[in-house]
DNA sequence: GCCCAGGTGGGTA
DNA sequence: TACCCACATGGG
């Protein structure tokens, strides 16, 4: 089986990696630092949160034992850079607060079923389904397909939107029409984000630059048509 | 000065 | 369920 759905994910798939190449997110941290950079760039730019975990690092504590003994005020002043400060220190005490009760073993916990671990993570204050997801793939390595407002759009735009509009329907759309492969799903939710920074999705049509020129047939245009030029 | 970035939770109709 | 809003820094 091949619907056209699965044509149109695997080609914007092809060229998004051919435009932008490996983006290579969260490949040596540790599992912890995953899941704190993944609270920390909550609708934050990537380079502010990096600033938010240097501070954590200098200050040595960027470990569950670490952030628990730091009073909230003090947490908070160290994750200012990425915005949202006093609430993100509220987030990340919850979730050290809960990975306390988890003995801070991560191995354990990756070694948990995907589902039992989502619906954990999603009973902890702050993190909803893309953290959820985020924390799921990029730190548990478990092939959760993350979905952001800027995935939802490009779905909505190529024309293949599901009838739902919930996270969950768009989530379906992906892992149901794509191999279950956690370096796939890896890459892929990367990729959208870069593509993301691309200021062409502000037009209304894809137009010049954007990869994005699949008709509603589902065939994708041919790349001297849409003028595109991957570098 | 204005816009936006790797969202979530709480309130209201 | 579906909107609205608060939450905030830093770079372009």
């Amino acid at each position: 089986m091949s619907s056209a759905e699965q044509k149109i994910l695997k080609e914007i798939y092809r060229r998004l990696l051919t435009a932008y190449g490996p983006q290579h997110w969260w490949p040596a941290d540790e599992p912890f630092e995953v899941m704190v950079g993944a609270v920390l760039t909550q609708s934050t730019a990537w380079a502010n949160v990096e600033k938010a975990i240097n501070n954590l690092k200098a200050a040595d504590s960027m470990a569950p034992d670490a952030l628990r003994r730091l009073s909230l005020e003090d947490l908070a002043a160290l994750v200012r850079p990425s915005g949202y400060y006093t609430i993100k220190a509220h987030k990340l005490k919850a979730l050290v607060e809960w990975l306390g009760l988890q003995d801070d073993d991560l191995a354990k916990l990756s070694a948990d079923g995907a589902d039992r671990l989502r619906r954990e993570l999603l009973a902890i204050y702050g993190i909803g389904d893309e953290t959820a997801d985020s924390i799921l793939l990029y730190a548990f390595g478990k092939p959760a397909f993350v979905i952001d407002a800027y995935t939802r759009r490009i779905i909505d735009r190529i024309g293949i939107s599901p009838s739902g509009k919930r996270y969950s329907d768009y989530q379906r759309l992906f892992m149901d029409n794509l191999r279950k492969d956690v370096a796939i799903f890896n890459e892929y939710h990367a990729l959208f984000v870069e593509h993301g920074k691309c200021t062409c999705r502000k037009v209304p049509l894809c137009l010049g630059c954007c990869l994005l020129d699949i008709c509603e047939c589902g065939l994708a245009v041919a790349r001297s048509e849409s003028g595109f030029q991957p570098n």
